[in-house]
DNA sequence: CGGACAATTGATCTACCTCAAAATTGGTGG
DNA sequence: CCACCAATTTTGAGGTAGATCAATTGTCCG
């Protein structure tokens, strides 16, 4: 939860108490559920404590791009604070538990805790180069290669917050929910995972990632972590 | 130059100095020249006063992806402000004047300008949105829904400095930067131009860009300004 | 056990890529 | 003002990664 953002950087025990208070109250979501909607104008945040959640944008024709997931620790819809109007929605992939933030308890914020907010502001941005990695995937990379780094990606970011370990992991997608995020169809990403699976360098069965072979996963998914801005783990080197 | 914050949120006249202040110095950059490199720490950000920018990362065997263009007005590297070490490459695509602000005149606005850091924050989310409909567009969207999709943000923007009128604006890119930007090949990107052209809905000269058919380019592209968080403006619904 | 959803397979198709050459354009220096 | 160079744009032919469509099988649960 606040471990999270002492990822990202220090707090003080003035700091944790002041975030601890910002939540007002947690809400309890079902998978698939949405937590807000394109257009909404919501007047608090969430920050999941527990599950998965993802963004995404609707297109004409059904078609959906997923944006990006959260994990623990995240604010998922930081933006909402000062954007107001949801451009994008965002649902619980899993089953979730968010604790709510008011907008006006992230005002306090930063009228009071300049440190505070370059945190919370600092988090923004690691979003946004996430984004753009992806978005360098999608459009430059083979279908391979952008299934081989999202699951890197996933599997980095669970660690970092222990939700991983020894290469094994949850990953609650479907392979619909894969193609969403990474432009591919369904079809093309149970190709592409088998191909993985068939040179052993996963073995993914339902909702568990086991990544047997990690250097070629790497290699595969060119994946470079400079870009998620953690301090240590995993290739990573120290942020800051 | 200052003007284009304002167009995201108000500004009182202590804020106006506050910013002006700030600026430290310029620095001109030729067509091409890089303003900041991946892996770079750069002490100081760029305020872009006249020119166009664009963000973009290389990837093995030269491929590259844009990620965003910037403006005049825009503040193109404020992430190397929380982040320090850069992910990606900006580069000047016409010449450019930066207004040049050290990370420690931002440091002090954060301190004592709680409003003025908000509006900060607020632009780098604006980033973040672009970044995501662009994310959409590679995903899902066909190669002339992209191109036509790019145009109508391009214009739109340029609309918002006052540096477009009528469907006419400067576009100096390269069918090969439309196609790093769109992840497709300039081969391409040049084929979906003529089909544009040859419907009549726009006519594109060199760095010249006239769109004749506001309407259906917009249809062509599925464009919605939503994203783009400007009040008021071409289509576009006031924000905050 | 049955229903719904997810994974898998197969066959076919096409949007966009690759490679390569030719035509334009803009800029430069003589 | 013209000749020339480099960078773009344009054209053509052929190839392929990944899409589409349509079953079939497997899995989870109530």
């Amino acid at each position: 939860m606040i471990r999270s953002l002492e990822r990202i950087g220090p707090l003080s025990d003035a700091e944790r108490c002041v975030l601890d208070a910002a939540v007002a109250r947690t809400r309890q979501l079902c998978a698939g559920q949405d937590i807000v909607r394109e257009g909404d104008r919501p007047p608090e945040c969430g920050l999941i404590l527990d599950g998965f959640a993802g963004r995404y944008k609707l297109l004409p024709k059904g078609r959906r791009q997923i944006l990006s997931f959260h994990i623990a620790g995240d604010i998922c819809d930081l933006q909402s604070f000062l954007l107001k109007e949801m451009d994008h929605s965002i649902c619980a992939v899993t089953a979730c538990t968010l604790g709510v933030i008011p907008h006006q308890a992230l005002r306090a914020i930063t009228e009071c805790h300049p440190h505070l907010t370059r945190l919370l502001w600092r988090s923004t941005l690691i979003d946004a180069a996430v984004l753009r990695e992806w978005m360098a995937g999608i459009g430059r990379r083979s279908a391979l290669a952008r299934v081989a780094h999202l699951l890197c990606e996933v599997l980095v970011r669970l660690e970092a917050v222990g939700l991983a370990q020894d290469g094994v992991c949850e990953l609650p997608l479907t392979q619909t929910d894969i193609g969403d995020a990474l432009g591919l169809t369904n079809v093309h990403v149970n190709r592409v995972l088998q191909q993985l699976r068939g040179q052993e360098i996963i073995t993914s069965r339902q909702t568990i990632l086991v990544v047997n072979d990690w250097e070629r996963l790497r290699q595969a998914a060119e994946f470079v972590p400079n870009y998620l801005h953690l301090r240590g783990g995993k290739d990573g080197e120290p942020a800051e």
